[in-house]
DNA sequence: AAACTTCCCTTACACGTGTAACCTCCGGCC
DNA sequence: GGCCGGAGGTTACACGTGTAAGGGAAGTTT
């Protein structure tokens, strides 16, 4: 095949027998050179060749002939549904840009994988497709058993899950949750708060942190024989909190425990336009958030919160590759983060 | 180390030639029993045969492999840098789930591509290298022709940016900053205010959502010749806030536009700490933010915010997918939505 | 009975890449 | 002169898949 002789864009991506064609070599030398393995083998002007013929094609490999004919994948399935992503916030964004980037610079290339929820097998398989190095699953429920065999089988080499452990065969990434509200409760009980009622977000996703932190609060709680703790339904709108605020006198309770931020903050405005008084305040409600954002600190009072010390994301990341590289080290659970309470004004 | 109870990684996933030979049937049997063109050539028996077979190894075929042979990808390639996610917040969160959900129905993956930002050239190199059917940028500076060129002549089908028109051969998807300035300034010229600050974040890779956003100010104050209209710094941090406000008696104005619905409660509690009036109050400080964040709704006074209607991320996927199937659609400009002020009690 | 059709399945090639093994000069050494 | 060895390449195969083309046997038509 001769080209005309107008400059027009090639309707096929070059490839390397294109640029082998046109530096007059084979094939075998144009990957040779292009992947620095042509040190001894091949002559320096040969090199100089092949890279001008390259370059002037635009050549660039493809990535999928490549990871077929290495055996290896290179991709890490990052699995989390579209109604996950909401829940976990602006910590999510924030960690997986970070993963991300991190996981690039280890060589991977991270697939955002947000199935619809479906059965366990049939999301394993779809992931499967694609031959990951690794899958870490931010899903609820989590990959069963047989999925988790499923992946394993097609080569993935390392399959992590959030949460508690859950399938066999499968690492786990563990921010202890009960731990969360165990640090809120003994706060609060610290502060002489015996009557705590703790915030289980309507919000679908979120029972699965929201329950354990409530066992978190009624574990520390265990040691004070007085004390009361009591789950309370909250959505996060305005309606919702009002009418919580408004049914708050029935309750008999002297703290909360808010879930997070935002419904702290939620729950302190409705409260206050309710005409309660907070946190230090004579008969004042104490409030203790989560996430520690910078909206706490605007607030008056300013919000007491328990904040997650996550590891950096680069860590995670090593911990991934370390995965990989070793696939058969035995399934564990890896901790995330802790939890610390930042006392303030609020409870 | 004892060996775990799960299951271990086979040396080898099982191919379809595996289920070829343990179904008794050739390779190409399987192929088309598998992909559903199975009908009238092959009989029941045998399909039934080579389903069973799978079903047993867990065959799950090789997207890449798949990808290769097909000469077609599938893959969107998302380029978001790390610094510009936490930049969009809350809202690209929701929206990369959605949009990840919809190009999902449509049988794409979505691949993140956070590069840490390098010269335009060598970024496309790296995603020509996945073959994506389309390039999806929210990345600062965008590519360039030559990038843009590069893409096209690996393959890509579609290559789409953000923000104005830059490259070449590239479309464009366009949420108008500049409309989004003009339409507060004009709702705070409406009220009566006539000398308006604009919050210019601090925080890097806003810059060019933050820059049009004052110029759309200014085009509304063109309107009124007694108008002023000034760019303030702010970071986000109760220090830079804290700046400000001790300043504001010298600067001279009567309302201010803050960028986000955050800075504008930071700017708020500052503004509120060092005495001043806010909203509708005597001599009450004018301000509007932007997002319309619940927080808004729960300041005192209510956040008055200007709200970006984005066009369903159902429908920013379709498009994609158009532009995928029809390649030599000349670039446009597509609008992702539009602006619209939510009046409350501040501003 | 020969030719044609239909059904069901197989053989053979292509996609783009990496790399082990081989091959060819060419100079040096016994 | 024959043997060795290294520098500088090339040939050949493998990775796992989709599909066009072929092919044989049984039934149907001429």
């Amino acid at each position: 095949m001769t080209d005309p002789a107008g400059p027009r864009a090639t309707p096929t991506p070059p490839t390397s027998a294109a640029v082998a064609r046109r530096a007059g070599v084979s094939r075998a030398t144009v990957s040779y050179v292009l992947n620095g393995q042509a040190a001894g083998r091949v002559g320096e002007r040969t090199q100089a060749k092949v890279r001008a013929a390259a370059e002037e094609l635009g050549y660039v490999p493809h990535a999928a002939a490549r990871s077929l004919r290495a055996g290896r994948g290179s991709i890490v399935l990052l699995a989390a549904p579209a109604d996950t992503a909401p829940a976990f916030g602006s910590l999510f964004t924030s960690f997986l840009a970070g993963f991300q980037t991190a996981l690039h610079g280890l060589g991977y290339t991270v697939v955002l994988h947000g199935a619809p929820a479906a059965a366990p097998l049939a999301a394993a398989r779809a992931w499967a497709e694609l031959r990951p190095a690794a899958v870490l699953t931010l899903d609820a429920p989590p990959p069963d058993a047989a999925a988790v065999a499923l992946l394993r089988r097609s080569g993935t080499a390392a399959v992590l899950t959030h949460g508690p452990p859950a399938a066999p065969g499968a690492h786990t990434l563990l921010l202890d949750q009960h731990e969360a509200g165990r640090a809120a409760g003994a706060h609060l009980l610290a502060r002489g708060r015996r009557r705590i009622g703790v915030i289980r977000p309507a919000e679908p996703g979120l029972a699965r942190f929201a329950d354990p932190r409530l066992a978190g609060v009624r574990s520390a709680a265990a040691a004070h024989p007085d004390a009361v703790v009591r789950p309370l339904d909250l959505a996060l709108t305005e309606h919702s909190a009002a009418q919580l605020a408004a049914a708050w006198p029935d309750l008999g309770l002297d703290a909360v425990f808010a879930y997070n931020d935002e419904y702290a903050m939620l729950l302190m405005r409705a409260l206050q336009d309710a005409g309660h008084a907070l946190g230090t305040a004579p008969d004042g409600i104490g409030v203790v958030g989560a996430d520690d954002l910078l909206l706490g600190r605007l607030l008056r009072p300013r919000l007491t919160t328990v904040r997650a010390e996550i590891i950096p994301p680069e860590r995670i990341a090593a911990l991934v590759d370390r995965l990989i590289r070793t696939p058969d080290t035995a399934p564990a659970a890896h901790r995330l983060g802790t939890f610390a309470v930042v006392a303030r004004d609020s409870g």
